[in-house]
DNA sequence: ACAGTGCACTTGAAGCTTCAAGTTGAAGCT
DNA sequence: AGCTTCAACTTGAAGCTTCAAGTGCACTGT
């Protein structure tokens, strides 16, 4: 590392960097962020032809009520923008796998609904993620390790949602 | 495959489902992962126009003596394709930040080399990129918290590594 | 009643990553 | 020397996300 570690007299431009132990867990930290999402989608586009967000999309559909959910909800809870959204639920559309109505109740909002072949695909594709999950998640951790982190988690979320306020 | 514990009896290809606690912590992490490093990405590409990986190109050159480096080395450090970093490297070239040359020793491989005017990009980078990983990650942790998780991490990215050898 | 405003999407273009083919240099074999 | 093989890139096309503009519905105030 060429960057200057120590506390003292450096530059004003010098950057503040991380202590040593935080910079070795942040970085391993980031490494696996960079890497296990991918890890996972390239399995999922392998054994189901879904992506990430595809899949998401399919799974929290079928958690509601009649399969269906707004667009700008759905697109809040996917952690997505509604572009981005939008343009999955175009490609799942064709694919035969969700349709879209206007909300009868408010034409403003859009319902995406999952169809029974999505539905279908949903319950084919699951089982080979989960397992995917486990191994690369689960196994290599003790048992109870991760929940204990789920706080610890939503404890960075939320600063990063604080980051993020109105993108 | 190991712990069957008694669940209920279930169809042979029944998957090995997420029990409760372990789901909400494992949509915890998920969610994180799926916002943290765009949400540091945005910040760096409003900063300092670089993105994540080209960010990290130029850092990992800054850390290098004579800030040099073979393409197929950096591609393993940055956890990226070889393709993707020949053509985040272009990118970084035509900016004039990195330049690449044959490798004296060996014609096959190909070394990048930081230039003066990309240490000084990074260097003019880095602090508010630390500033943002603080912000997201180590304010919202107790001290010493996130050093306790190294590990778990370093497990976690052993059994990513171990599902994609040879990609 | 109706112009103005604010959301909730949708669309198209641009940029980045991935995937599949190419190139090229070195080493091994004959 | 020549032939084969392998590894290290490079390149171009395709697909997905992002960004910036649209479009349309409903409410607001006059």
């Amino acid at each position: 590392m060429t960057k200057n570690t120590a506390d003292p007299p450096a530059p004003a431009a010098e950057p503040r960097w991380l202590q040593g132990g935080e910079l070795t867990a942040w970085m391993s930290m980031a490494r696996v962020m960079a890497r296990l999402l991918p890890a996972l989608e390239r399995e999922l586009e392998r054994d189901a032809d879904l992506n990430w967000m595809e899949y998401h999309v399919l799974a929290m559909l079928s958690e509601q009520e009649r399969h269906t959910i707004r667009m700008s909800v759905l697109a809040d809870r996917a952690s997505s923008s509604l572009s981005r959204l939008s343009h999955v639920v175009r490609r799942l559309e064709h694919q035969g796998f969700v349709r879209r109505e206007p909300d009868p109740g408010d034409g403003r909002y859009t319902l995406a609904i999952l169809t029974p072949e999505g539905y279908e695909k949903l319950v084919a594709s699951a089982p080979a993620h989960v397992e995917a999950v486990r191994r690369m998640v689960l196994d290599p951790l003790d048992p109870g390790e991760l929940e204990g982190l789920g706080p610890v988690f939503d404890r960075i979320y939320a600063a990063v949602d604080a980051a993020e306020r109105g993108r």
